[in-house]
DNA sequence: TGTACATCAGTGAACGCGCGTTCACTGATGTAC
DNA sequence: TGTACATCAGTGAACGCGCGTTCACTGATGTAC
């Protein structure tokens, strides 16, 4: 594959940092190779700067792409639901979900990025993407939320949320780990 | 030190349980090397392995301890409270402190290690320790409610305590995170 | 209590390995005419 | 439309480095008498 076309080659990168960002919310970013991201899509390590800085370069774009579909995937989850009670109560129940626990890949970057965003510079690129991502998904869920609750009950819903994500995830293989998750889902029900 | 006597050798094994409980909770497990730890109690590594089977097993005793020495810490905060209404109001105080938000390394393990945590085999000796360290930190927590919670209530309250201390931490360095302290705090203030 | 010797905690060099990044090279793609 | 040439996406070897673990060695500690 010595020299690909300019589409070709805009298309490796758009894999890489869709592939990268499964890759590092499954594993962490330490965990996660240059040649673990450019074999994930068929290609060697030796391309990688051809597309991106650095390591940290791609884990910032892969952290925004996970926020940016993450978004998507509430907005779908939530859209079949004919009013605000069913959609609030679809989207905690999306969250909430055992499948959830057990697919970080596909799941929520703010409790899979959480740790190493905790471990970064302050302030870092990628930080500042987290940051916005948490902002975006608080503003989502302020939004559909059935009783008008104020910014700081949504943020306090927010933390149990990813608090219980969290904790199912350390604790899975106990049966605990779904107790906790049933528990938040009973708190987050919107009553009446 | 060619040869340390046996009270000293006890001594250092101790000690180098205890600096890499911290120093595990502040950067991670991957991120601590086996030279950090000895050299952190003024050792070289090549004595590490004369008192631990390998850094995993080191881990496994590193959490233990890091979960002991929280309930320790536990303790001593709600000692000086004089009703159950105080005890549980010094310790949500406590836990949800932006000093312990910038203090990792002598902080909350279940929130510190819980990435680590859940990137372990299932099962294995640390998700073991781990578990029941949360288990204990559940107890703890509903012996002091002061308003008799069921087990799923405390569930839900630890998931938020673990959440808010994990989101903040990722959001460190914007207005934010020191809001979503304060939202779980408000939370779970118990009212009358 | 004193001596001779075995034990073993800690040292530091070495092992094989995988990491992020660089770079000379290849050859199809893209462009200028 | 066809040709000549420059561009550059991707390859694979190489770089310096730090990792977990092993091991021959040292010499003070602990023990047997």
């Amino acid at each position: 594959m010595p020299r690909a076309s300019r589409a070709q080659a805009e298309q490796h990168r758009e894999e890489i940092v869709v592939e990268s960002s499964r890759l590092f919310r499954e594993r962490g970013l330490a965990a996660v190779s240059v040649a673990d991201v450019t074999g994930a899509v068929g290609m060697t390590h030796g391309g990688f700067y051809k597309h991106f800085a650095s390591k940290e370069a791609l884990a910032t774009e892969a952290a925004q792409r996970a926020f940016k579909l993450a978004v998507e995937h509430q907005e779908a989850v939530i859209a079949p639901a004919p009013d605000p009670a069913g959609k609030w109560q679809a989207l905690i129940d999306d969250y909430l979900r055992p499948a959830h626990r057990d697919a970080p890949a596909d799941g929520c970057p703010a409790t899979a990025f959480a740790t190493d965003v905790a471990r970064e510079p302050l302030p870092s690129p990628l930080r500042e993407t987290y940051i916005s991502g948490v902002e975006d998904f608080v503003s989502l869920l302020q939004r559909i939320a059935p009783d008008n609750p104020d910014r700081e009950e949504t943020l306090a819903r927010y933390a149990l949320l990813v608090g219980a994500l969290t904790l199912a995830r350390a604790t899975n293989g106990d049966p605990i780990s779904d107790e906790i998750l049933a528990a938040a889902r009973a708190r987050l029900e919107i009553p009446g």
